[in-house]
DNA sequence: CCTTCGTTTTACAACGTTGTAAGAGCGCTC
DNA sequence: GAGCGCTCTTACAACGTTGTAAAACGAAGG
């Protein structure tokens, strides 16, 4: 059988709620004799407290969901981006003592239908779409804390945690224009006017004026490789693309090397995330890099925050993004011309720092 | 407040039970007006059970763990295996309408406690070593039911589900050595004499014989590069590898071509899982694949038939493996060699089939 | 010796659900 | 018109914990 807080009581001589206090760190009230017999015994017979009692009797359950989207009961394949950011989440939601209840939400009412089930003191939706989030919230019962990562929906129920979109897509436009690109391809998932690839098309746009044009396409690898495979046909004067996630950028210069289009020497490619996959690839992806863990740990603190202080914590986060420059991307007519278009090159002829050994010409 | 069991029958008119009846489909002992009027109310008020409850009062808490390991209590950077397999039984476990705890494990008792805390119906142990598992299962209360992916420690407390790695070992060593190549390296974490990498090792050997060199190292990308910088300085005569996974082999075929070394020309590369990553790199990597979702599946479906029908299921599972060719491996001596070496080549001097238009010299 | 006052401890009632054993109601038959 | 099997429904007691209000206990003050 189960051992409970009764089976504790009895051993020590006390009552159940002596024990609970104790085990709580309500020591306040206890005796420090009574402390130290209480906690020898709990070790002795392996006492485990029931979170499930524990959370119908107290208001709390110290469990979080992390929410994620199934578009359908069958497919969940989770996005290598989030993906990333789920170990992390747990990480530091176990650092506070708080378990992780994972849960694909196929329908929006499974939103509501999961924080009330168990009773969860908060939720972090990863990759909503921001009117999916406006639809779950409006559901909302009020007590579960809500932090939605990668979102702008700043509503009454919901905080948002992203990076800094808008920079990340206006210090690509900059690297590439910097490189002597003008005509330039904007890769990403159809977007409306807002959420995280809208700000990111905003900033592009501030930078590179109205000489873009838009690729909605998937946000997969095999999505890119069709982009790229297409890209001359469909727009022969460009010479640049900037994808809004690493592996559709990586899928395009994939298309586009199959189609015999030289990376970066005739087209540059740019991705967004620098997911560990960008060192992998031949040529290395230069991209618009965000802090993962720190995204998890901004998050998690947030909603702790909101939890256990009920402070509403300063609306939302917006965390820094910065380039990093690989192999992908180089000036315009390739390294020779890079000379004369501003671009400090090394002496030899070799490719770009960090192009590695593959595909020098 | 919340809507419970007493509200609903208070305003059905009927008494509480009744109405659990009704909801856990008890129907039998329900007249059908009733169960129609308890639906009708349930919607109406949108009535969510509370499962902490239900888990208090009866034994099950319909919760399974999915618990994965946490060297420390900083990184929780899940393997890239183990993350592809989190999303799957995700989905397989959501399918029969039970939910997943995900929960890192940092010392050994943590998996008892995580049972017990929460009255798991069961766990699904990911990525865990076999002498761990047996570390965790003797302290294992019984009631909940384990299965360890990945594992071989058969015990009265745990199935195994794992691939065939025995085979898929052999099937990688009779591909190199159809190709022509005796002299190859296996590259993997270091293993006793058990386990998964083991079993790879154990069918490599059938088929090559003496003639390997081991080389542990971490199951990483960068340990790979570092391996592969100085494969040809410490196995000069070396003309292949076989790494025991994907990460491992991409980092190994960077690694030297940073150091020169043409793949598959001089030096062949094989991986193991066949990640989808194998199609992003260059040359596309040859690999052992093993079903995911199969996996995945399988190990779901184990775990509820021992729950629910609280069946042993027929000890373990071992899942097919097949052997996927791609661009990372080639005939001893390149592929001019390899006409006189059985493999019908194409007739041009370009890269083999799947290595893109990158490489080639 | 009886108050008063902290400190430490206790009994009792939640929390929302399920299981059990007993109770109504119903249409039969004898 | 009581007794019999039905089907349907109901009280009541768990399950393991927490919160509340009150009680026991000394020690000090009058």
């Amino acid at each position: 059988m189960r051992v409970t807080l009764k089976d504790i009581a009895q051993r020590a001589g006390v009552s159940m709620m002596t024990v609970s206090n104790v085990i709580n760190g309500n020591s306040a009230r206890v005796s420090q004799a009574t402390i130290e017999r209480i906690e020898r015994i709990v070790v002795e017979l392996g006492y485990v407290p029931s979170h499930s009692a524990r959370s119908l009797a107290a208001k709390s359950s110290r469990m979080v969901g992390v929410l994620v989207p199934a578009a359908d009961e069958e497919s969940l394949t989770i996005s290598p981006h989030n993906v990333a950011i789920i170990g992390q989440l747990e990480r530091e939601l176990r650092k506070r003592a708080y378990d992780v209840l994972l849960r694909g939400i196929a329908r929006p009412g499974e939103v509501a239908e999961a924080l009330r089930a168990w009773n969860l003191d908060g939720a972090v939706l990863l990759g909503f779409l921001d009117e999916e989030i406006a639809t779950f919230t409006a559901a909302s019962t009020g007590r579960t804390k809500i932090v939605a990562v990668d979102s702008y929906a700043d509503n009454p129920v919901t905080r948002g945690v992203r990076t800094d979109d808008f920079t990340g897509g206006r210090l690509a436009a900059e690297h590439l224009k910097g490189l002597g690109h003008v005509d330039v391809v904007f890769a990403g998932p159809r977007f409306a006017g807002h959420g995280v690839v809208w700000q990111r098309f905003q900033g592009f746009r501030e930078e590179l004026g109205a000489d873009c044009a838009v690729e909605a396409v998937n946000t997969t690898y095999d999505a890119g490789v069709d982009l790229g495979r297409r890209l001359r046909a469909e727009h022969p004067s460009a010479t640049a693309v900037f994808a809004t996630a690493d592996i559709l950028a990586i899928g395009i210069q994939a298309g586009l090397q199959e189609a015999g289009v030289r990376v970066p020497d005739e087209v540059s490619v740019m991705g967004f995330d620098d997911l560990d996959l960008c060192r992998y690839v031949r040529p290395t992806l230069t991209t618009i890099a965000q802090d993962l863990p720190e995204k998890a740990a901004t998050a998690v603190a947030m909603l702790i925050g909101e939890i256990e202080r009920d402070e509403a914590p300063p609306e939302s986060a917006t965390l820094d993004v910065r380039l990093v420059e690989r192999g992908s991307t180089g000036p315009v007519g390739g390294a020779a011309a890079g000379e004369t278009a501003g671009v400090v090159a090394g002496g030899g002829p070799a490719g770009t720092a960090g192009v590695g050994a593959v595909g020098a010409d």
